[in-house]
DNA sequence: GTTTACTTTTAACCTTGGTTAGTTTATCGT
DNA sequence: ACGATAAACTAACCAAGGTTAAAAGTAAAC
């Protein structure tokens, strides 16, 4: 489906509010050619294995980026939420090497990689912007492979869930210690590296040691400071000051 | 130590394989202003929290980009060889959120991340080939996300020892199958979030299977295939193809 | 050719988190 | 309001991997 542009706005201030874009820069990438699709939950925007040439910018709704093993056990690497360009890489690199898949009914705006390719081709303040996304990226999958790696399981929910909370504030979904959590803890499990059973667990060790509490998927964090010191988390690596120049 | 830039020479030449260079291009590379550095083993080239402003390329040796916890743990996020760009972050983030650090004696070329963005800005070739390699770097950090999340002690460990296998085989330090192991079992624990102890027993496993033989430090897999199953190890999380265009 | 310092290996014991299979609680559609 | 369906939670048992500390092996350094 083929629509206006305006969709595209609350992206470019996203990226405007790191660093200011020319006029034509501005207009050249409103001009990109762009179609909108809705999936519903649990839907697959890219597939594993996919070569495809479209990158998609998340209007509203939740995705994830994952990968399979044969015996079927799911890693999920990121989550992104609106505002997000998710598939950048699918421009230069070949192979979709995970699926991504939404966990809310959502909105993306997907373009043609090739275009986008082309912005940046034409306007270096685009390929900055792009390459910036893409080292903050990299820096959450940093993040998240400490998290994995050398975190107790109540550590690396902990984590998860400030990570959310931080993330969604920047989009006005949090206020800094409220959200809705939009994925279910078996997500969350497999975001964390652990077995839906103990990701449970480790949610009610946070609720019995009063740190957060929770009504359905609401989430409140009642002891934010508790929280941080539990999770070692640092919203650092999450680089909300954008680019040094 | 100021000197002649002819050991930028592989890194161009790494460059040049994925996609040529204008000659324009090539020439502003080369002109750029860098130092040499000579580290012993176990220093840091990048301390955790610094504010680097340049980045660095390996000459020869092999460096980890790491995180430490509180708890003193610390978090391997990859290893780095000769003819890799290591602190391309540096230029547009502004805190280094991690640390890196040499296993071996090792020589890098650093230069001045300015100088890299300006390069970025005049030359889209450029632009294209740094943003191209960070999202290798991107792949690279999910792949192992999944390792440390998904996979048992001995997989974890196998899959590592085959990602080394093949890049170093890019370098010419293996033939495939053969190949000098450049860091100890401890640092490779610390890449795959296990424990010495527990990666020792993986690595005797793997042996006692058939797998592999060692010799002090050198590796020879025995059974390529079974490797790559016990592992499900796919290299195009490498992506040595290059880029799409 | 020892000494020194580090790396690898071993062993015993312990803890964390996984597994299976169930029950309870929400949520959504009609 | 009522089922249907999915998600959250429980419990008992089990396995993978962690911990500690000491021994054996290596390799460079004197």
């Amino acid at each position: 489906m083929i629509v206006d542009n305006s969709i595209l706005l609350p992206y470019l201030a996203k990226i405007e509010r790191r660093r200011s874009l020319s006029e034509e820069a501005r207009a050249a990438f409103l001009a990109l050619p762009v179609q909108t699709h809705r999936y519903d939950v649990y839907r697959d925007i890219v597939k594993e294995g996919d070569r495809s040439t479209r990158c998609c910018l998340i209007i509203d709704g939740v995705a994830s980026r994952y990968k399979t093993l044969k015996n079927g056990s799911r890693q999920i690497n990121s989550f992104h939420f609106a505002g997000d360009m998710v598939d950048l890489h699918a421009g230069l690199l070949t192979v979709a090497d995970n699926g991504i898949r939404t966990h809310t009914p959502t909105t993306v705006a997907t373009m043609d990689c090739n275009d986008i390719l082309d912005l940046a081709a034409k306007y270096p303040e685009w390929a900055r912007a792009f390459w910036f996304d893409t080292l903050v990226d990299s820096s959450i999958f940093r993040e998240w492979t400490v998290n994995v790696g050398r975190r107790t399981a109540v550590a690396r929910v902990a984590h998860l869930l400030l990570e959310f909370s931080a993330r969604l504030e920047t989009i006005g979904q949090s206020d800094g210690k409220t959200f809705h959590l939009p994925v279910t803890q078996t997500d969350l499990a497999d975001a964390v590296g652990l077995s839906a059973v103990h990701t449970n667990r480790s949610i009610q060790q946070l609720r019995q040691s009063g740190f957060i509490r929770t009504h359905g998927r609401n989430v409140f964090i009642e002891d934010y400071p508790a929280m941080v010191a539990e999770a070692s988390f640092d919203p650092a690596y999450l680089h909300p000051e954008g680019p040094r120049r």
